[in-house]
RNA sequence: GCGGGCAUAGCUCAGAUGGUAGAGCGUCAGCUUCCCAAGCUGAAAGUCGCGAGUUCGAAUCUCGUUGCCCGCUCCA
C-alpha cells in the first residue's frame, strides 16, 4: 500500500504529472505544481464534472466567482469566528488545547470555588440565610467572583486584540495545567487561523485586509440572485463553479491529498424548504454514480458525519480508498438557509425567492455538494497506476507500468508510431495522419524508438490508444490500433480513426452512465 | 506543532572505519529492428537538499535549517 503511494509520487513525478513547487529553492511545504500531463488530466476532470452537472442539467447554471471577496462574507459564514483559534502545546503530553479554553475552565473554576462557600455559609446559617447579602459581602467569596471577572475581562479583550503573548502570561500567572496530565510546561500561545489574508490597496491596517477564500461555496450564495434573476431559473435550481481555494491546514500532509492551495468543484442547488431531506438523497445517489463511471465501486463508499458543521443538518461523505486507507473524497451537505439567511441579515439585502407555486417568498434552502478536484485527481491516478506482466508473455520479469485511466480522462487520446522511424515513407505516412486526427482529439507522435518502447512509453501516461503505420499502410491506407489494456491490435482504415477513436475517449459514454 | 525515519543523476538506489562520486533504468545522437522494454556505439546529466563547524581534507563526523514519509494532533 505504502508502496503504491511511493511509486505514485516518483511516476507522477517522472513523467510530468506533478512536480514539488518551487523545488529549486528547496520547495515549499505541502505545495505542488501539475506539470504538463497533469494539467491535461485535471482539465479533463474538470470537464467530467462540469458536463455531468452544468451540460446535463438543464436547472444547473455555472458561475466563475472571483477569489477576492468582501471580507463580512467571511464574518456571515462564520468562518471568521469559528476558525481563529489561539492554540498551545502541552510539551509534555503533547497534546494540543485552545489557551482560551483552558482559561475558560479556569473561570468556571473560581465561580465554582465562590458558589461552594456560598453553599457552605447556606448549611450553616439555615434558612436566615441571605445568598445574596452573602455574595456582596463575604471576603472569600468576594475574592473569587472578582478574580473570575478580572480574568474574564482580561481574556476578552487579549482575544479582541490578538494578543498571544497575553493569553501565554495568563497561562502561567493563573498557575493553569494539562487537564490530563497536570503539566504545566507550555509552548507559546499561537494564532491559528483557517483562513489567509491579503491586503488590498497599498493602505496598510485592516480596512484593506482581505481573505483568500477558504471555500468557493460563498461567491455561490452572494451571487445567488443575480444568477436566478439573469438565468429566470425557478426553484429548485443548482449553481455550479469550479475554482481555487485556500486553506492554512495545520499539516498538509499526503501529497497532493491535503494541501493549503486546492481547487473545488461545488455545486450548490438551491430548494423548498421541507424538500431538503429528497434532494438530499437524490444528489448523494447522483454524485455516487459520478464517481462509479469512472471508478471501482468497491474502493467507494458513504461515511456519514458524526459531527455536523455550524450550517449543516445532514452530511455525508464520498469515500475513496486511498493508498493510505479510506479518506475523504467529496461532501454533501444539507445546508439548510444557513449562508442565505446570515448574508441577507449581515447585508441588510433580501435573498428571497417568490414562489409562485405557494404565493409566498421565502429564503431557499441548499443542498451541497462539493468535490476537492485535487483529490480526485489524486483518486483517479491511484486507482489507474497499475504494474503488471505483459499480457501475452510468460517471460519472467517481463513487466510494464501502466497507467489504466478511463479513456475519456487520459491526457493524451492517441499516439501515432512509425514502425520503421528510419523509412521516409512510412514517417511521412505517420505524420500525415497525426496532423490529422490532432484535430479531434489529443494526439502525440513519437519515432524516437523501436515500437515496443514506444508503446510501453504510452502506456505510462495512459494513452488508451496507439496507431502504427507500417508497410501496408502504404499500400491500402490501413493501420494497426493498439488497445491500451488489452494490448489487442486491429486493422483499421485510415479515415475510420477520427470516429471510431473519437467514439471511445469522448465523455458521452461516461455521462450515459449517469443520466 | 511534537516524536521517529529519510534526503547522492529525471526515477530507483550503491557508496565499512573521512581522501573531492558510481550502477541500473530513463533521456539524447547514430546503427539495428516489418508490432510490444532490456541488441550495438557514443553522449549529456549530480556545487551528494541547504548553511555553518571539526579536519590538511567531509557525500561520510557535529550542529542548525528546509523538504518528504510515518505516528500523534488537527482536519469549514
Amino acid at each position: 500500500m505504502e508502496d503504491l503511494f511511493k511509486r505514485l509520487v516518483s511516476h507522477a513525478k517522472e513523467y510530468g504529472f506533478i512536480y514539488p513547487s518551487s523545488e529549486i529553492y528547496d520547495g515549499l511545504n505541502g505545495v505542488y505544481d501539475y506539470g504538463p500531463l497533469g494539467a491535461a488530466l485535471k482539465n479533463n476532470i474538470k470537464t467530467y464534472w462540469w458536463k455531468a452537472m452544468v451540460q446535463m442539467h438543464e436547472n444547473i447554471v455555472g458561475l466563475d466567482s472571483a477569489i477576492f471577496m468582501h471580507p463580512k462574507i467571511w464574518k456571515a459564514s462564520g468562518h471568521v469566528d469559528a476558525f481563529n483559534d489561539p492554540l498551545v502545546d502541552n510539551k509534555d503530553s503533547k497534546k494540543r488545547y485552545r489557551a482560551d479554553v483552558l482559561i475558560e475552565g479556569e473561570i468556571d473554576k473560581m465561580l465554582a470555588k465562590a458558589d461552594k462557600e456560598v453553599d457552605k455559609a447556606a448549611k450553616r446559617f439555615g434558612e436566615t440565610f441571605n445568598a445574596q447579602f452573602f455574595r456582596e459581602t463575604n471576603p472569600r467569596v468576594l475574592e473569587y467572583t472578582q478574580r473570575a471577572a478580572t480574568t474574564e475581562k482580561r481574556l476578552a479583550e487579549a482575544m479582541k486584540a490578538g494578543d498571544m503573548a497575553d493569553l501565554g502570561a495568563m497561562l502561567a500567572e493563573l498557575e493553569i495545567a494539562d487537564p490530563d496530565t497536570g503539566s504545566r510546561n507550555w509552548t507559546d500561545v499561537r494564532q491559528f487561523n483557517l483562513m489567509f489574508s491579503t491586503q488590498m490597496s497599498n493602505i496598510a491596517g485592516d480596512d484593506g485586509k482581505l481573505y483568500l477564500r477558504p471555500e468557493t461555496a460563498q461567491g455561490i450564495f452572494v451571487n445567488f440572485l443575480n444568477v436566478q434573476k439573469t438565468t429566470r431559473q425557478k426553484l429548485p435550481f443548482g449553481i455550479a463553479q469550479i475554482g481555487k481555494a485556500f486553506r492554512n491546514e495545520i499539516v498538509a500532509r499526503q501529497f497532493i491529498f491535503r494541501m493549503r492551495e486546492f481547487e473545488q468543484m461545488e455545486m450548490q442547488f438551491f430548494i423548498r424548504p421541507g424538500t431538503e431531506m429528497e434532494w438530499y438523497t437524490y444528489w448523494k445517489e447522483k454524485r455516487m454514480a459520478w464517481h462509479r463511471a469512472v471508478t471501482p465501486a468497491e474502493k467507494l463508499r458513504f461515511k456519514d458525519h458524526d459531527n455536523l458543521a455550524h450550517y449543516a443538518n445532514a452530511a455525508v461523505d464520498i469515500q475513496f480508498e486511498f493508498p493510505f486507507g479510506f479518506k475523504e473524497l467529496e461532501g454533501i451537505h444539507s445546508r439548510t438557509d444557513f449562508d442565505l439567511s446570515s448574508h441577507q441579515e449581515l447585508s441588510g439585502k433580501k435573498l428571497q425567492y417568490f414562489d409562485p407555486e405557494l404565493s409566498e417568498n421565502y429564503v431557499p434552502y441548499v443542498v451541497e455538494t462539493s468535490v476537492g478536484c485535487d483529490r480526485m485527481f489524486l483518486s483517479v491516478m491511484s486507482n489507474a497506476l497499475i504494474e503488471e506482466q505483459v499480457p501475452g508473455s510468460d517471460e519472467e520479469g517481463n513487466t510494464r507500468e501502466v497507467l489504466k485511466l478511463h479513456p475519456a480522462l487520459a491526457p493524451v487520446k492517441c499516439a501515432i508510431l512509425p514502425l520503421k522511424a528510419n523509412n521516409d515513407e512510412i514517417v511521412a505516412k505517420a505524420k500525415a495522419i497525426y496532423n490529422k486526427l490532432r484535430f479531434h482529439f489529443e494526439c502525440q507522435y513519437d519515432d524516437t524508438a523501436s515500437i515496443g518502447k514506444l508503446y510501453r512509453r504510452q502506456d505510462a501516461v495512459g494513452t488508451p490508444y496507439c496507431i502504427t503505420v507500417d508497410f501496408d499502410t502504404l499500400e491500402n491506407d490501413t493501420v494497426t490500433l493498439r488497445e491500451r489494456d488489452s494490448m489487442q491490435q486491429q486493422r483499421v482504415s485510415i479515415n475510420e480513426l477520427a470516429a471510431l477513436i473519437g467514439n471511445n475517449v469522448d465523455m458521452a459514454h461516461l455521462l450515459a452512465k449517469i443520466y
